[in-house]
DNA sequence: AAATGAACCTGTTTGC
DNA sequence: TGCAAACAGGTTCATT
């Protein structure tokens, strides 16, 4: 499901909604997922004050005066925020949190869901946050200063490997999932299985600006939703109406009218129009 | 080092 | 209609 759009569009939800409030009651009800939670370190928030949340690649941070707790959402997650009614536990739902305020407007409960369980819960000091096995290998953000051509011009030399596949690659760039990897190869008009070596300053370039343009136009959207995605206020994101080719196999190229095509990648489904992209 | 493929798990879609 | 296979937005790890 979630790619850096969506997560950036759940962070923008929680944001307002668990800043200052105060984590009254945890309980896990699962705590395997794809690494075990810690179940003791999450317990010992109880009592704690939320002080904010930020995103680092498609990790959710939450942050506490001398914790972070990272979450991942894996490919099915989902984490929403509901006044607390006492709910029956969802089936999928892993773990919750009651919190407190912080605006007098009652008790929530922060929910999280996910079927397959590829995702995450941990909790560290938050000095370590650059330390974090998780977070300390990871690639620039593709929103930030320091993705540029040059950069991704670098990761390029001497591999062989298909361009697509290396911008998904989070030690090169964060945040761009099989959707979005599909879609800025078409805005770049470059071809996804192109050996990443044989790539051109001009077209790093072309798609680092591209990378950017389709994370910004989807976080802009609400994010993307193929299924179950749901973000903000409970809205659907309506950045798939916008999608040029990923799952638009056989369909026509919205900008040459020739039909669009598909193939596998690494076992990942992969969109492109060959009349477009070379 | 870099490329490839398997692994984690469940729900939904596709094909016979 | 029923059932099994294929596939799904992510990431790490082991193997060549």
């Amino acid at each position: 499901m979630p790619e850096l759009p969506e997560v950036e569009t759940v962070v923008r939800y929680l944001r307002p909604r668990v800043t200052a409030a105060r984590v009254a009651e945890v309980h896990v009800r699962r705590a395997d997922l794809r690494y075990p939670v810690p179940v003791d370190a999450v317990l010992a928030l109880q009592g704690c004050e939320i002080t904010g949340v930020h995103r680092r690649a498609k990790y959710v941070l939450f942050d506490f005066t001398e914790r972070t707790v990272l979450v991942h959402l894996g490919m099915s997650g989902r984490l929403f925020i509901e006044p607390s009614m006492g709910q029956p536990w969802e089936k999928h739902e892993h773990w919750r949190w009651h919190l407190d305020g912080p605006n007098g407007d009652g008790p929530h409960l922060l929910r999280y869901i996910d079927a397959r369980r590829f995702g995450a819960l941990d909790v560290f000091e938050n000095e370590a946050e650059t330390r974090h096995p998780l977070l300390e290998r990871l690639g620039p953000e593709p929103l930030g200063p320091l993705w540029t051509p040059t950069v991704l011009l670098e990761a390029c030399a001497g591999r062989t490997t298909a361009i697509k596949q290396l911008l998904m690659d989070g030690h090169i760039i964060v945040g761009v999932g099989n959707i979005y990897a599909s879609e800025t190869c078409f805005r770049a008009a470059t071809h996804p299985l192109r050996p990443a070596g044989t790539l051109s300053a001009a077209e790093c370039e072309r798609l680092v600006a591209a990378s950017r343009s389709v994370l910004q136009d989807a976080i802009d959207a609400g994010g993307s939703t193929l299924k179950d995605f749901v973000g903000g206020d409970a809205a659907p994101g309506y950045f798939q109406q916008q999608l040029d080719v990923y799952g638009r196999q056989g369909q026509r190229c919205h900008r040459c009218s020739g039909l669009v095509g598909h193939c596998s990648l690494g076992g990942r489904a992969t969109y492109f129009c060959g009349g477009c992209q070379a």
